[in-house]
DNA sequence: AAAAATATGTAGACCGGTCTATTCAGAAAT
DNA sequence: ATTTCTGAATAGACCGGTCTACATATTTTT
């Protein structure tokens, strides 16, 4: 592959991210995201013969890689375990106030939306989940329940994310960063 | 009214709720809420001349006040915040394993397919959640934060409900009831 | 090195099917 | 008898996906 055809994909691959967050797989109708990354559609099946859902599937195993990423950084340059949600919780909720309450997780709508079905999406999302609590789990290691408490914590903040897409504020990510504390202390 | 139309009204509403529980907005297909309730398609356009929209945004307030109820009977019959909140959690895994992992929250994929938008659905999922966090800050009045703590609560209980149906698994839901006595007790 | 051949990528018209929406004559209920 | 309710037909936008034609690299042959 080229350099010109990797741009290509990537900016696929960009633009259904960004439109799966904000509307979830419906959300990402292949003319929205052909307008978006400015491809064209021949090139869309070029790149992802298998067409939407393969196109989904990447895109949600790389926002997953993303911000396993950004997670780890967040975790390296915090002191405390207590400091770390925080900060995530405060980095979320800029993300999403920034993004016109567009930006929030990129896998839950899509997670929702497949969960009653066993397809190689719903997978995906089942993993990029799971990637994320073994790496909070690797911070919380030591501590007892480790294995709870790194769920319990990554079901707080994605649902504090919902909680605030819904209500368009970030209150609620703001008031259970007050709380999370005692959770993790 | 007659009781034939409210019925028919019921039936459509039901099925509405059970699809998008189930799939999102999209999920429910006129179609397929049709063939699902067995009403005919224009009785749809006759309670709900307001089409789609209405037929959604009303289940879902519906759906709302079902489920507040709900939370108010397990709270009656708790004897703490503690054994009221692994109650829900207990029957929210209950209710999602028998449903072959298809009811979990019949707000929230409308809510995160619905966030970037200001339509009137947004609205609707917005005072469902709001009416939640009402009904647990009184279950837990006098205590300090209790504004705080229910929107954590709620943001915890929903983001269980989130991991247990992307794993396909109630194993979220229940560790997490293993630590939330923590936060509430 | 020039020419030919092949692989890679772009471009958009086009297809059948499904979607929501709407109409309206007339059956059923009260 | 009048309101309430139904069922079938239709419309047109939109969907994901396929197709063919074309442009641009890259490699192979001479």
């Amino acid at each position: 592959m080229g350099l010109k055809g990797a741009e290509t994909r990537d900016r696929l691959l960009d633009a259904t991210q960004e439109l799966i967050e904000a509307g979830g797989y419906p959300g990402a109708g292949l003319n929205q995201v052909i307008a978006a990354s400015g491809a064209p559609r021949g090139s869309l099946y070029f790149h992802f013969p298998g067409g939407k859902d393969q196109l989904v599937g990447e895109s949600v195993r790389r926002a997953g890689r993303a911000i396993g990423g950004a997670l780890e950084d967040l975790a390296d340059s915090a002191s405390s375990a207590a400091e770390f949600a925080e900060a995530v919780l405060r980095h979320l909720g800029d993300r999403l106030e920034e993004s016109g309450w567009r930006k929030g997780c990129p896998v839950a709508t899509v997670a929702l939306e497949t969960a009653g079905t066993n397809d190689p999406l719903q997978e995906a999302c089942s993993e990029v989940y799971a990637s994320w609590e073994a790496a909070l789990r690797a911070r919380l290691a030591g501590r007892p329940d480790a294995d709870d408490l790194a769920v319990t914590v990554l079901a707080l903040v994605e649902g504090a994310l919902l909680l605030a897409r819904a209500h368009r504020s970030r209150d609620p990510l703001d008031r259970v960063a007050r709380r999370i504390g005692v959770l993790v202390g």
